[in-house]
DNA sequence: GGCCAGGTGTAAA
DNA sequence: TTTACACATGGC
């Protein structure tokens, strides 16, 4: 179906490339990495971010990876170690804190004990290692292949699912894995190209159709239409 | 003041 | 297998 690659090319053209994920610190990287390589401190930055952006707001994680940084915690040793109330007090702005500092703390010890995890060559591998981890579900094991890992899943989030389902493409309680093969079967595995997807349908969703079914006013209106003549009749 | 945010784990039906 | 609920701050 090109229509999926043709959603992306509209979105695109709007957004451009947004050089997700973003992170800190590395001021010559930042907010974009322009074809770099990743250093470890950011691929495990990226790993914290995809924690505590569970059902938080981006701007509230930004607050909490500030308070790490500047304690110099970015680092899985150290988050293996600290005390947990502690590091409650830290990601506080991040919401739900009590419980993200728990799960920081697993998964930091799993990276200890497994530094080179995101180095496993086969996605599923990867991803059936780190489903396991008490606080790493679906969305946040693909963020971290896509993000940290840099290797090609496609990324299911809450806005995905929104704007696929009002479009027609799926239904409202579609499953994680049945929404993400529609974009695995139908685009090329590129990391760039789902790096990118996934960031522009959330920068779509946050501007957009938050509550009417579908906006006139959309920029993906024709697709919706196209696709109920192509499939719904 | 209410709703929402780049979800997940657990327990009960 | 599905559904309900706890977890919590901050922006609008």
């Amino acid at each position: 179906m090109r229509i999926i690659l043709g959603i992306y090319s509209k979105l695109c053209r709007k957004y451009g490339s947004l050089n997700w994920w973003p992170t800190t610190l590395e001021n010559e990287l930042h907010p974009k990495y322009h074809g770099k390589k990743l250093n470890d401190r950011q691929r495990f930055e990226i790993v914290v971010g995809a924690i505590l952006t569970q059902n938080t707001a981006w701007k509230n994680v930004e607050k909490a990876i500030f308070n790490l940084n500047r304690e110099k915690l970015i680092d899985a040793k150290k988050l293996a170690k600290i005390n947990v109330k502690r590091l409650a007090q830290l990601i506080r702005p991040a919401g739900y804190y009590n419980q993200k500092a728990e799960r920081l703390k697993i998964v930091a010890d799993f990276f200890v004990n497994n530094p080179d995890i995101l180095k496993t060559k086969s996605i599923p591998g990867l991803r059936q290692k780190l489903l396991p981890i008490k606080g790493i579900g679906p969305e946040t094991a693909d963020s971290i292949i896509l993000y940290a890992a840099e290797k090609p899943i496609f990324v299911i989030d809450a806005y995905t699912k929104r704007i696929f389902s009002r479009l027609g493409f799926c239904k409202e309680n579609v499953s994680y894995e049945e929404l993400q093969q529609l974009f695995m079967k139908n685009l090329r595995h590129d990391t760039k190209l789902f790096n990118n997807y996934h960031a522009v349908l959330v920068e779509h969703a946050k501007n957009n159709c938050r509550k009417k079914p579908l906006c006139n006013d959309c920029l993906l209106r024709r697709e919706c239409r196209s696709f109920k003549k192509l499939f719904c009749k």
